[in-house]
DNA sequence: TTGCTATTACGAAAAGCTTCGTATATGTTT
DNA sequence: AAACATATACGAAGCTTTTCGTAATAGCAA
């Protein structure tokens, strides 16, 4: 299941805040850019047809919550790109992204800490 | 410049085969899924009116070739997708990378090597 | 030259994504 | 109850992407 760019958009809404009322995600969302109300409930009533959300129809206004956590779209998104954009290799994506140089001295600790995990004797 | 996902099919026969021609790049496209020539056609016509292909016009073919490099491209990729689903943090994707133990123990001590010039004093 | 084949050019249909206007329903306030 | 505010529902327009049919063009073969 791979979300589309304004879908992703609320999900991130919704890991961060928990679930939410189509007001709170689309105030959310104009902190970043500006989109009409009914745009997003839309969004969320289609995200909803397809299953990436849940819904509570609890009061008058309905109550919004991922169906997904943000990990599993994660995995997806980051096996798609492996698979389309680096022949296979994660890798490769792994480098590529090291390389750009915006991972914290604490976080490469981390990474290091990961791999001795995977492949302790190297 | 962020391709399509039809575009980055294109953009990986290129960078494989090098410079080619309409006909080889759909042979090619052909090995993994149904596609009509004239829709490779349109779609690189497209791709060079976006600046994304190169085009010679020898003879009576044309021959393509892509503009920007594969690692222009993944750069690009890997940035938006840390921008848009990992909040941010790249040594999170790189470890969600990891962690879906693809990597060969090979690959890992590349990436162990570059962590080290990275960051050597860790 | 006349027809056959391979190629590009053009246009438009089909599908998916994003956007929002308008209508309708449901509470809330006076 | 009447007016008002707030929510959802519906439908459609606009845009991008993907698809391919048809036409025009250029070389090749008979």
């Amino acid at each position: 299941m791979k979300p589309t760019d304004a879908e992703l958009e609320i999900l991130q809404v919704l890991w961060q805040k928990g679930p939410c009322t189509v007001r709170q995600v689309h105030e959310e969302l104009t902190q970043n850019r500006e989109i009409g109300y009914t745009t997003a409930l839309k969004l969320m009533q289609i995200m909803h047809e397809k299953g990436l959300l849940d819904r509570m129809e609890d009061s008058r206004s309905h109550t919004y919550s991922a169906n997904l956590t943000e990990e599993d779209i994660q995995r997806t998104l980051v096996g798609r790109l492996v698979d389309t954009a680096f022949r296979g290799s994660a890798s490769k994506l792994v480098m590529q992204a090291l390389g750009q140089g915006k991972a914290s001295r604490e976080e490469l600790d981390e990474i290091r800490q990961l791999l001795n995990q995977i492949n302790p004797d190297a």
